[in-house]
DNA sequence: CAATCACATTCCAACTCGGAAAGTCAATCC
DNA sequence: GGATTGACTTTCCGAGTTGGAATGTGATTG
């Protein structure tokens, strides 16, 4: 079970981007622009990185009207993911099955 | 209840040191060290971040032998930690209350 | 065909990270 | 009691990252 800690994944507003789409399956470029807050350039140039990565794939529906760019994560960017996530909670503490056990232990062994 | 993602906190080496801590309520200079697999300057470096952000406290126990270094999580350090810890599980999709609900959906509604 | 829209790139300044080297300072050693 | 050592702390660097602004690009619209 792939429970890496993936520094691609971990930067702030690239965890929000796997956040959202691992919850959404795709998203439009502003709308995600807009949700993080930040300048067109920024989320580009975030979006290019986890695409670098293998983790999302940029599409350009050449439909009717302006082309609008929609993002997704792929099967790789969603495993990466949820192996981060998974990462962390091992890291809070959280053995990731049972939602058990998370109490305070106080003392170390 | 503060659920405030922290920046400070955030950052890789800085996350497990506070993890740590968290778990264990103080630890060794050279021991903490060894488990982030850093240099001595890093890790110094680290531990004043979070010194300077009020979040942990540097003790060196003058007593028999050399001087060794402890450092441990102050009230406002915990507060940030669980609050960071919060933030991240809302952005996962975890209700930070009930340990249900952590089941994958896989599918998004 | 000149605007405009929706991004992508490039250009920068400001950080941040990490390791190596040098600096501190108290505790030992000779 | 001055040299040495242990345990960090600072400083010095080189390499990267981050974000915004300016600029570029290609397709569309007036």
């Amino acid at each position: 079970m792939s429970e890496r800690f993936d520094e691609v994944v971990h930067a702030p507003n690239r965890l929000r981007i796997c956040a959202l789409l691992a919850a959404s399956s795709s998203a439009e470029f502003a709308v995600l622009r807009d949700i993080l807050g930040v300048a067109d350039s920024v989320l580009s140039k975030h979006l290019k990185v986890l695409q670098d990565a293998g983790y999302l794939v940029i599409s350009k529906p050449t439909g009717r009207g302006r082309v609008k760019t929609w993002v997704s994560l792929t099967a790789e960017g969603r495993r990466a993911y949820a192996g981060h996530v998974q990462a962390l909670k091992a890291l809070f503490g959280e053995p990731a099955g049972s939602p058990e056990a998370a109490r305070e232990h106080g003392r170390t062994r």
